[in-house]
DNA sequence: ATAGGGTTTGAACCTAGGTTGAAGGTTAGG
DNA sequence: CCTAACCTTCAACCTAGGTTCAAACCCTAT
């Protein structure tokens, strides 16, 4: 397949799948006689996973280090899952400091909103 | 006051000042004979209202708009409190989408932990 | 007078995740 | 054969919020 199909397919830009072999994340493709990279079906696959554990909140560099070494066989179960559980502890205090400043915007939303009933202001 | 003065007591950095000066988030200081930016003491709760602001979620580009307005006069309560009120809908929406990714990685790890259970991969 | 610290400017650099453009080679259809 | 739509590379640009550097100027103490 060549870069425009399977970036359709993926439902991703060309210019991402480009980027995203130079920075690593993907192996470089194989190339036609005419210079054309080339591509195997799988790639779909990896490139969804690949918007999947972005929307998780893995960043490319935490997805390349994984993709890296699933080369030849995936990774374990437990490595997996202790990838996935570090995540979640990351999701975890961000809503906390999320519930946090809402508190405080709420508090100071109060506070404002007592001293406009005290003077019409 | 000096910038390295008004920076320590504000407990920011000197070129953070001169870089929210020029992006237009603060106004551009009085000059001494000399060259140096010359501050008033108000300043520093300027600054201390940036780092706050900052931390319950606006942007920089959100606060140079408020702070354009309040030059002679500060805001209005009532536009405070919208202001405010903007920003808690938008915090509470992050922390939506933060606990919905919690909870998908919350079922990725524990379909894992089943498939691990049945074959000691 | 000289060393050290502080200050000035502008420009370049940084992270993250890409997009956009220029200049050129290729391929398919009519 | 010509044109449109692909593909190639490399470099520059973008947001956000700054930091770092270079070259020069200023002030104070010894």
């Amino acid at each position: 397949m060549k870069i425009g199909e399977i970036a359709n397919a993926a439902g991703v830009t060309t210019s991402r799948i480009r980027f995203y072999e130079k920075r690593g994340i993907i192996a470089p493709a194989a190339r036609g006689p005419n210079g054309y990279r080339d591509y195997p079906e799988d790639l779909i696959a990896l490139l969804r996973f690949i918007e999947q554990a972005q929307g998780l909140g893995f960043t490319l560099r935490e997805i390349a280090s994984v993709e890296v070494r699933s080369g030849p066989h995936p990774i374990s179960c437990a490595e997996a899952i202790g990838l996935l559980a570090g995540k979640r502890d990351a999701v975890d205090a961000l809503i906390a400091e999320a519930e946090e400043r809402k508190r405080r915007i709420d508090s100071l939303i109060s506070e404002l909103q007592k001293s406009q009933a005290k003077s019409e202001n």
